[in-house]
DNA sequence: AGTAGATCCTGGCGGC
DNA sequence: TGCCGCCAGGATCTAC
């Protein structure tokens, strides 16, 4: 499920594969995917105009040209972002094709259809499409990032994954963090403690930077993502067997070993000079 | 300010 | 084998 990664490397394919080459052709394979925009008018705001270079901002990625429209893209669960050469057969989720010169094809497929495409008129437009989101949670820093979580009541996974607190964590890279953290997922946000903050603050820096490298969530044997499934569904770092419960209607996969729900006073919590990085695993690198 | 639940959407899977 | 219903989840909506 596309996330903060998958979508940073859809904007490498776009990138790569578009910027500076013109829109030769819009083609709409499923008009589902569209959202508040025509196929004639996405044709119509796009054919003929040369790319630039695109932007991401939490899930949302942002395919720009050198006119005033830019298209917003978002992935949904299943959306992907490819590029190939034309003549390469459609795919059955095809959804979006945009041919572009010297023979590129971009191709947007989405199984589901969850979410899609919009346009913007403009840059205004823009701006306020993403009116509603928080900041991108992979150029947020430390302390503003302690103070979003400082005034909220509601639990610790339901804030990391609310677009409109930090834009850009999911499902998996919530629970990923959290797990690092050893911070249960039901924790009240307001109630954790700075150290608690600031090791959460670190997994978030970690998981993020590794899973943009790779391109998405890695499902390593040494992430708890690479637990989630299956009939092994113990821990990475103790071997306990996982939980799962329901946090904001998403399954959520933690260790109660490592993730204690209730957690004694701050000065029960070992201290450890140097401090381990908040997310090390002591098995093997990741 | 917070929660639950429905909705959209498709395919995989368990149960019968 | 085939049909039913559930489940997965990102965002958005309503109801409480």
């Amino acid at each position: 499920m596309p996330e903060l990664p998958d979508v940073e490397g859809f904007r490498d394919v776009l990138d790569s594969c578009g910027t500076g080459r013109r829109v030769e052709k819009v083609e709409v394979a499923d008009a589902g995917v569209l959202r508040g925009v025509s196929a004639a008018r996405l044709r119509r705001a796009l054919e003929g105009r040369r790319l630039a270079a695109p932007e991401r901002r939490g899930k949302y990625l942002i395919l720009r040209t050198d006119g005033d429209a830019a298209v917003l893209l978002h992935f949904g669960m299943t959306g992907r972002l490819l590029c190939c050469s034309p003549g390469e057969p459609a795919h059955r989720y095809d959804r979006v094709r945009f041919g572009l010169t010297g023979g590129r094809d971009l191709r947007y497929q989405d199984q589901r259809k969850l979410q899609g495409l919009r346009l913007a008129d403009d840059e205004a437009a823009v701006e306020r499409a993403l009116a509603g989101q928080g900041p991108d949670a992979l150029s947020l820093d430390r302390e503003p990032f302690l103070d979003l979580l400082a005034g909220r009541r509601a639990r610790i996974k339901t804030v990391l994954m609310d677009q409109s607190v930090l834009a850009g964590l999911g499902n998996l890279l919530a629970d990923e963090i959290l797990w690092r953290a050893r911070v249960h997922p039901a924790r009240p946000a307001d109630r954790l403690s700075a150290e608690e903050g600031r090791h959460l603050y670190g997994a978030m820096r970690q998981v993020l930077r590794l899973s943009v490298r790779a391109g998405r969530v890695p499902g390593r044997p040494s992430w708890l993502t690479g637990h989630r499934e299956g009939r092994e569904r113990t821990c990475p770092r103790c071997s306990t067997s996982l939980g799962s419960i329901r946090v904001s209607g998403r399954t959520t996969v933690f260790c109660p070993h490592c993730q204690p729900r209730q957690v004694g006073p701050t000065a029960r919590r070992p201290r450890r000079a140097g401090g381990d990085p908040p997310g090390a695993s002591h098995r093997r690198n990741g």
